[in-house]
DNA sequence: ATGCGGAATGCAAGCGGTTACAATTAGGTC
DNA sequence: GACCTAATTGTAACCGCTTGCATTCCGCAT
């Protein structure tokens, strides 16, 4: 029983093959597979009889043969190492996801969606990775000394962090923001709104956002700064808005706050309203990210852009030259301010 | 030579491959094969012998080898057919991701994101998904008569849809709440609070949310219901505030408000505040999706819950099983109502 | 003893490509 | 016309794993 002609409907006839268009085209399979990577060493009429061949076969390379021959995958993981809840509860996280995605598309490139939350999840990714099941890694964590990222390097992985792992400057590659830069431009935004009590809601010690940009609010404000104005969340908004009830409550003259994420901005502004203060009028307000949030908080926040379409898109950039064998150097892109209402 | 002992650090040894362990355990390769794939037909001497080779060489088997001979690939495409900037804006498409992700995991399955915004998108990916390289596709899309729908039922690509597509009642399998009932939920607690002048703030006609809703929530007020209380809006923000706007300008009476996604109940609300009225005490509101949004509007919406965990979970389940050549039904999941501050 | 059925295992043919190498051909050069 | 080079193409050996089939080895009923 040929399958080959099976009533129309149930089994859809066998996919062609290589031969098939290698048959269809009176070459051999070994040149059939020249042309479709690239066509060197091919003649001009040979290619041609071979594009056609593809054409009315409806060819389409396995990609797991292709695999198999070349040792290559061609895609890569998107790396996921925080809980998952915290994540995918983060729109920037979305946004990142989605340059990626396109940035790989338009290298053909397919984007392997990896969580590694729980333990058992961190085992099941590394063995995954490590196997060699995909090329490379963008991984999406900021968080300290990461022990996952530790067995991607000794693999040998090419990887490409977002953000500077603490305690990984040096062996891997990564591309993040000018933190520190970032945060000297907010305070001075507020600073030059007049304000005087400067407070932050900073993100939590253990990542580079969470340290360099208050590195950089107290660089800029210099002796105006007070450490007794700085409130640490976990950049969710209930962290802001507790964060913001504490510092209220250690000085209710504040005017200003930056905060370290838009929702811990919005946290604040939401507490800021309970206590009867207005924004900007009575406390002025700046968020970081400007993720799709920013825009719909009431008032709209001023916020630090993150270009996280450039910075996907430089991930991915960096990654596949890694897999090529090039040995890319980490990159820092700018952050800039965009002045909405709410400071 | 050989690169088998190559000097440590540069070329990691050859990954193991069956042979090694077949070797290591003084066993054919099939019979390794058979220990991997379940060890039936195995002796447990035999098993046990493998097992250990196993642990002591390292093996871990090679996915695209393993498809190439089975034909089968161990993944799934997650595919997002709106242009990307409306998918990735939406905090419920990332709910969803994170359930899919996990049960994906769980079931050792591999995940892979396509995005099929543009045309060109679209006809990348109905390749690759036509060439079978994923084997199954879980669809999220809402939109009528979707092309690429066509294209992977033609193809007889096995697909689970979140929410049933319009004009495909009947030839694909989906997951979906039971819009009419929540809408009527919603409707109800409204109308339970003792509003009299309710409207409705629905999605966009093509998508069963925006057509079912308003049929429940007509159904639940019957007479009182007023075709003029309703606007439309694309589910964003900006819209829910522009719909609210609209309806205010129609009926300024208005004293209560059902939103057929949370962002355009914040949208709503901001439209409220800035118009002065109150929420929920002059104007109550009620929001679809409790996505993570919910809680932090001023003040906390009160929501129809879409389970999208179990979505998200029934959906791999349903397609699981196609896959395995069962044919299961679609299910119909229901929504409940959250109870916060804005109604 | 002989024959039989079933469990366990080995064997080897693919799965659909890639690619090193050999073979063939054409174009010059002396 | 012999000889060399370079371009093109064919050949076939893998890549690592699965699986149908043949084979071997039992225990046990005839």
């Amino acid at each position: 029983m040929e399958p080959i002609d099976a009533p129309a409907g149930r089994q859809q006839r066998r996919k062609p093959t290589i031969r098939d268009v290698a048959a269809a085209s009176g070459v051999s399979r070994g040149t059939v597979s020249r042309v479709i990577n690239g066509g060197h060493w091919v003649s001009p009429e040979a290619r041609e009889k071979v594009d056609k061949a593809i054409e009315t076969t409806g060819y389409y390379a396995n990609t797991h043969a292709r695999s198999l021959a070349t040792g290559r995958s061609d895609s890569v993981a998107f790396l996921l190492t925080e809980p998952q809840h915290l994540l995918f509860a983060d729109p920037t996280f979305a946004l990142l996801l989605r340059g990626a995605a396109e940035a790989l598309a338009a290298r053909r490139k397919t984007l392997v969606l990896l969580v590694a939350g729980t333990p058992e999840e961190r085992e099941n990714v590394s063995h995954f990775v490590g196997a060699g099941h995909v090329d490379g890694v963008l991984l999406i964590s900021s968080h300290e000394k990461d022990p996952l990222l530790d067995s991607l390097i000794a693999a040998g992985v090419p990887t490409v962090a977002c953000g500077v792992p603490l305690g990984h400057q040096d062996d891997v590659i990564t591309v993040s923001i000018d933190e520190v830069g970032s945060a000297r431009t907010a305070a001075r935004h507020l600073a030059g709104l007049g304000r005087e009590r400067i407070a932050m809601i900073a993100g939590p010690e253990d990542t580079p956002g969470g340290r360099f940009r208050v590195v950089g609010f107290q660089e800029e404000l210099g002796e105006r700064f007070d450490a007794d104005r700085v409130e640490r969340g976990d950049y969710s908004h209930e962290s802001g808005a507790a964060a913001m009830a504490a510092l209220l409550a250690r000085d209710p003259d504040i005017d200003a706050v930056f905060a370290a994420s838009d929702r811990m901005a919005a946290g604040a502004i939401a507490t800021l309203r309970a206590a009867g203060r207005s924004v900007p009028d009575d406390v002025a307000v700046v968020g970081f990210d400007d993720s799709g949030l920013a825009a719909s908080v009431d008032p709209p926040l001023t916020t630090m852009h993150q270009p996280f379409d450039e910075i996907s898109a430089e991930m991915v950039r960096l990654l596949l030259d890694a897999i090529a064998g090039k040995d890319p150097a980490s990159v820092t892109l700018p952050a800039s301010l965009v002045t909405r209402a709410s400071a």
